[in-house]
DNA sequence: CTTGACCTTACCATGACGGTAAGCTTTACC
DNA sequence: GGTAAAGCTTACCGTCATGGTAAGGTCAAG
């Protein structure tokens, strides 16, 4: 057991690329691999799972700032719930700034391009909305 | 009339920095400007109504590849109202798309926090809903 | 005539990657 | 054992849209 792998079967189980991984680990999101006699990048299941949580914290939409905050708070066992809550609670922030955000210019771009003909005609009610405001 | 102005007046009126707009220049967003003896970049009511289409296009979160296209048409008399109306179509499906994303991330995001106590314990849900997914 | 505000180009940095190259290692197959 | 393919390494450049800074020329006010 404890089987080591290399970073490309590591990428293949965990859908990061091998490029990703060596990323994190340059920047801080991963503790530094242990090497082969060769200089090869090995993983442990611990390691791995680490690179699972990376994976999820991703598709989550957190930025590689905050995966490395919540790396070190998944790797520190005597972290306080409370850190790891207000990272979270401050990333829902941040999203739903985005959607306030994209749902206000999808009204306002759906509003012009409602009333755009759409033909061989060049009046275009798009392009006059876009002078001025 | 026919005043010229400046660049810094430009950005000034526009909201858009000065970088920005050599920037759009260098990227074919604009015509070349025509220079001073100093070789000031000079700008007219024509073009500065452009800067403005341009500022508005980015507040609608165009890209500039997109705004490059919107530019040539609002620049071109001899345009179809119905290139402009796919423009602002496949934007709209783009930002479409993206709310869709947000959304998605702000409910398992949600999800996960709601049941994290918060507290001084390491226990937490939300690392733990990170691990496989 | 100097000061300060403005303009110019050129370069580096950001964030989160992808692509490519040059070179070493391991694996697979004959 | 030999060779070819696949995989690993680092290093560098490109992306997108922008900011920052430096080094230098120009313009307007006092």
């Amino acid at each position: 057991m404890n089987k080591l792998i290399t970073i490309g079967e590591a990428a293949n189980i965990t859908g990061l690329s091998a490029k990703m991984i060596r990323h994190y680990e340059v920047n801080g999101l991963l503790p530094k691999a242990i090497r082969s006699d060769a200089q090869y990048r090995l993983y442990n299941s611990q390691q791995l799972k680490l690179l699972g949580v990376i994976k999820q914290a991703k598709r989550l939409g957190f930025s590689l700032n905050q995966i490395r905050a919540l790396s070190n708070l998944w790797q520190n066992p005597n972290r306080a719930s409370s850190e790891v809550k207000s990272l979270a609670e401050e990333h829902l922030l941040e999203i739903n700034t985005k959607i306030r955000e994209l749902k206000q210019m999808k009204k306002s771009l759906q509003e012009l391009a409602d009333n755009c003909n759409g033909d061989e005609s060049p009046d275009c009610s798009i392009l006059d909305g876009l002078v001025q405001g």
